[in-house]
RNA sequence: GGGAGCUUAGCUCAGCUGGUUCAGAGCAUCUGCCUUACAAGCAGAGGGUCACUGGUUCGAACCCAGUAGCUCCCACCA
């Protein structure tokens, strides 16, 4: 049967993972072993997957597979997140296109329409990940909206409302007038504009009942948004300001409204921005409104939520603000107030979905206090009880943690967890899980009051209130608190994610898990880079320069992606991608088809092993232990691409290009039953190391390089254990080695053919067991003698001398030119060694091993320059 | 504005407690090869003042201080 060239990986992929599945070689079920769970970072029900999800499920799928392999009942639970705001930003979308406009719907009709969409398009991204070769045990789906975790997420509220954990309050939201909705601080993009800043003068009075007309003093302020002025209730200054000291007491007449308001000090004041005066609007601006609580200052709201100003504005009542802020400065103009109009470049806040400007707006909100949580998860964190990896994070985070700031967990959303409090038309509340229990609390509480009047609150939580929750709810941990799932998977093992929501949810998971578990939810946390392209760049969907991973897949397979993406991309640091890399994953998988094709191809025989087969394998055994023992290190340290590498290395380098090249026969001999016994268990072993990377390719080649029973497969073999390894046979080879490429080299600067078998001698008697595959290897006959043969070269490989006959091919331009050089290097080095040892400091201070080495290097430098010197000789003879 | 981190070969990165021929790896580059597993390959080679300036030390890529440049997070400049 003759292979292909290359690895058809599109058969095997469809093939092996239905195989895998068939089999539930990736479900899980509580048993004696020990566990190792790891949660998926739920992705965006309704999302498609792209590079970032590639890294972070691949690394994942990398940690379960290897634990699986080690014996560990592994357990990967994937599932998707509802994702609120995008989610019904779509489904608004989609129905507009239909020409519907969600005012027009109920809400139980909206969420008809989002629970129809989520059933046709979610989920995709699921389906995506499996072609990725991802082994989570799909029967545990879950999704944030699932009935179960529903209850948990409403639960938890009521619980944390009890506690006195929750509370309502008004904070400033960013408002966007075009979506008639509150956003998110992460939906707002803050572009840089040309704007005007406008200097307004104040009249400035000594009483609150003051009358402007008597005023002979202004101040002055600076202004990129003059339409606010009619809700001023203040003016504020530096304390430390000379200019404006004996402003104190005193207060400001505001135009148009003729309000009189105080003039108040704060070091909050920039005295270098505009004039150093501060107009203060405590409705309409976060900073100002900090200011109107420290200060007690009344907030004036003076836009209506269409961006228009409000009757309160008392002005220009029903204009748009953009409208209104052109007149204004005319009519400053025109009343003697506007001093001056400067150009500016400031940040301003857009929608990112109606491309609006956001206006602050004050509003009503439910809050988490974070200050009794905070604690237990940041000591957990900076006592390593959940490690961050890298360590680095770990001071990000505890900033984080002293200053965090109640969470604000209502959302002006209908796709989400309905929040669970229910008002009385008078506006007194009780939270209940259900209307049932709300109407029993209301008539317990308030016996007076019409339980039926009771009107449930028209937001819901914020997605995160139940991400949080994941590592529990995703066991049933809220409903079932003792179910035999939760007591044994939890706390799982490893978390996998990206840095950009350390806090978000990271934080707030470990947060939950001690709240509600009294345990810690995972033991660490991996933080991935950001998949950025070549050019540094974020990959969006805009800038056009994010690849489709399928397509990727289907090009370069879903082990070469793998591959790819793991080569360079050690934990915490961006992933500079680029399809190179994917290139260089698919040769890799190409490099061990064709190691897998020659194996393959040999036809076996009974008879004793070469010399040269005895080395090698004796060799290869050690070399491969090492291996794996570093690679095992690694991995356990989280170095998951160095690990990669290492193994790529043995592969490529130890196995196909020393060993398969030792022990391979000549052309149409057979190789011998032993060697070819030892060949196939080496490359198991090989396959098996590098499974968790690459499980379609190992587990096809594995398959066929031997007879298999049926039902057994790679992902649920043992993992290699690295045995035991003599580091004097791994550098005698490596010397061997060193012989073999000098020789080479020789060739190769000497312009000769390496068809030609050349004669070599030397008297390096370590060379003997090497004898053979020196030979094969560098097509020569070694002999070893102590006598130099006459008209040899020599050649220094390490400190031993190798002696080529080189009758006719020999370049002594070249060969004095290298020899020049080397001797030039070893002077140098000599002469700094030689000047660290005749430095007293250093001989009586430096540790006694590391002066013995010095020495070393002294000697062995100068055998070597003696033979380099001699050699040089031959050429002047 | 506050905080954290980074700067080592053309690129992406290792370099652990200062000391082994310590200046490394992979990719890319160059040279020579269509050798019967693989040209998606083989055999070789070149390439770095470890950002800069001082300091500590017998000894610094590594420790300390300063300078420059870059990145990220938080806050949002009236």
């Amino acid at each position: 049967m003759e292979l292909p060239k290359s690895f058809p990986f599109a058969e095997a992929e469809n093939k092996w993972y239905a195989y895998w599945l068939k089999k539930g070689f990736f479900k899980s079920i509580p048993d004696h072993r020990e566990p190792y769970t790891i949660v998926i970072p739920p992705p965006n029900v309704t999302g498609v997957l792209h590079m970032g999800h590639m890294l972070n499920n691949t690394l994942q799928d990398v940690l379960v597979r290897r634990a699986r392999m080690q014996g560990k009942n592994a357990c990967w639970v994937p599932g998707t997140d509802h994702a609120s705001i995008a989610t019904e930003a779509k489904v608004v979308q989609m129905l507009a296109e239909k020409g519907i406009k969600k005012s027009d719907l109920s809400r139980e009709e909206f969420l008809k329409y989002a629970w129809e969409w989520k059933e046709k398009y979610g989920g995709i991204i699921l389906e995506q990940l499996k072609k990725l070769g991802a082994s989570c045990d799909w029967d545990r789906t879950r999704f944030t909206m699932d009935e179960p975790l529903s209850k948990a997420v409403i639960q938890v509220f009521v619980d944390l409302y009890n506690k006195g954990k929750i509370y309502r309050g008004t904070r400033m939201v960013n408002w966007d007038p075009k979506g008639l909705t509150a956003v998110s601080d992460e939906e707002v993009i803050y572009r840089e504009v040309q704007s005007n800043l406008y200097y307004v003068k104040y009249p400035v009075v000594s009483h609150a009942e003051g009358n402007p007309s008597e005023s002979i003093e202004f101040i002055t302020i600076a202004t990129t948004r003059p339409e606010t002025i009619l809700g001023d209730t203040a003016v504020c200054v530096h304390p430390d300001d000379p200019r404006f000291l004996h402003l104190r007491g005193k207060y400001a007449v505001i135009p148009f409204v003729n309000r009189v308001v105080p003039i108040i000090f704060d070091t909050y004041i920039d005295m270098e921005f505009g004039t150093g005066a501060l107009k203060v609007t405590p409705a309409h601006d976060i900073n100002d409104h900090k200011l109107g609580i420290k200060h007690g200052l009344a907030s004036i709201d003076t836009l209506s939520p269409d961006g228009t100003m409000s009757e309160a504005a008392g002005h220009y009542i029903g204009e748009d603000r953009f409208v209104v802020r052109k007149k204004i400065v005319k009519d400053l103009e025109a009343i003697g107030l506007l001093v001056k109009t400067e150009s500016i470049k400031n940040k301003v806040g857009h929608s990112e979905r109606t491309q609006a400007v956001i206006e602050p707006k004050l509003s009503v909100q439910w809050f988490l206090k974070m200050e009794s949580m905070a604690g237990p998860a940041l000591q957990s964190v900076m006592e390593d009880e959940v490690k961050l990896l890298p360590e680095k994070f770990k001071n990000t985070y505890r900033h984080w943690m002293e200053n965090v700031q109640d969470w604000c967990i209502s959302r002006q959303l209908w796709w989400g967890q309905r929040i669970p409090a229910y008002y009385l038309p008078d506006g007194r509340v009780v939270v209940a899980e259900t209307r049932e229990k709300a109407e029993a609390e209301c008539i317990n509480r308030y016996p007076e009051a019409n339980p039926n009047l009771l009107q449930q609150d028209e937001d819901v939580l914020d997605t995160w209130f139940s991400s949080w929750l994941w590592p529990i709810s995703v066991f049933d941990g809220f409903e079932d608190k003792n179910n035999a799932d939760i007591n044994y998977y939890y706390p799982t093992n490893d978390l996998v994610t990206a840095p950009e929501i350390l806090f978000f949810w990271v934080a707030r998971m470990i947060m939950a898990g001690y709240e509600y578990r009294g345990k810690k939810p995972f033991n660490n946390v991996y933080l991935t880079g950001i998949v950025r392209d070549k050019q540094g760049r974020k990959m969006s969907k805009s800038l056009g320069n994010s690849p489709d991973p399928l397509e990727l897949m289907a090009k370069y397979s879903a082990d070469g992606v793998r591959t790819g993406m793991l080569f360079c991309s050690p934990a915490g640091n961006d992933l500079l991608f680029d399809e190179s890399l994917c290139e260089q994953g698919r040769n890799f998988t190409n490099k061990i088809w064709n190691a897998y094709k020659l194996v393959k191809g040999w036809k076996i025989k009974e008879f004793s092993p070469s010399a040269c087969d005895i080395s090698a394998m004796e060799w290869f055994q050690h070399r491969l232990n090492q291996a794996s023992e570093t690679a095992e290190d690694l991995f356990d340290k989280y170095r998951i691409s160095e690990a990669l590498m290492c193994l790529y290395k043995l592969t490529w380098d130890d196995f196909c290009a020393w060993y398969l090249e030792s022990v391979k026969p000549d052309f149409g001999k057979p190789i011998c039953l032993e060697v070819y016994n030892r060949t196939i268990t080496f490359f198991e072993h090989i396959l098996s190391l590098l499974h968790p990377f690459m499980p379609f390719i190992t587990e096809e080649i594995w398959h066929n390089l031997a007879q298999r029973s049926e039902g057994s497969s790679l992902v649920v073999s043992t993992w290699p254990l690295a045995g035991n390894y003599q580091p004097e046979i791994i550098r005698s080879f490596e010397h061997a080695a060193n012989v073999i490429s000098e020789i080479r080299n020789f060739r190769n600067s000497a312009g000769s053919s390496p068809k030609i078998t050349l004669e070599i001698y030397s008297e390096d008697q370590t060379l003997e067991e090497y004898q053979d595959l020196i030979s094969k290897l560098a097509n020569c006959h070694l002999f070893i003698q102590s006598e130099k043969p006459e008209g040899c070269k020599p050649v220094l490989a390490g400190t031993s001398e190798i002696w080529i006959a080189s009758a006719g091919i020999s370049n002594p331009e070249e060969e004095k030119k290298k020899i020049i050089a080397e001797l030039e290097y070893l002077k140098g080095f000599q002469h700094s060694v030689e000047k660290k040892l005749s430095n007293s400091r250093f001989v009586e201070n430096a540790k006694p091993e590391v002066v013995e080495n010095e020495r070393k290097k002294l000697q062995d430098a100068s055998l070597k320059m003696d033979k380099l010197m001699q050699q040089l000789q031959t050429f002047s003879q």
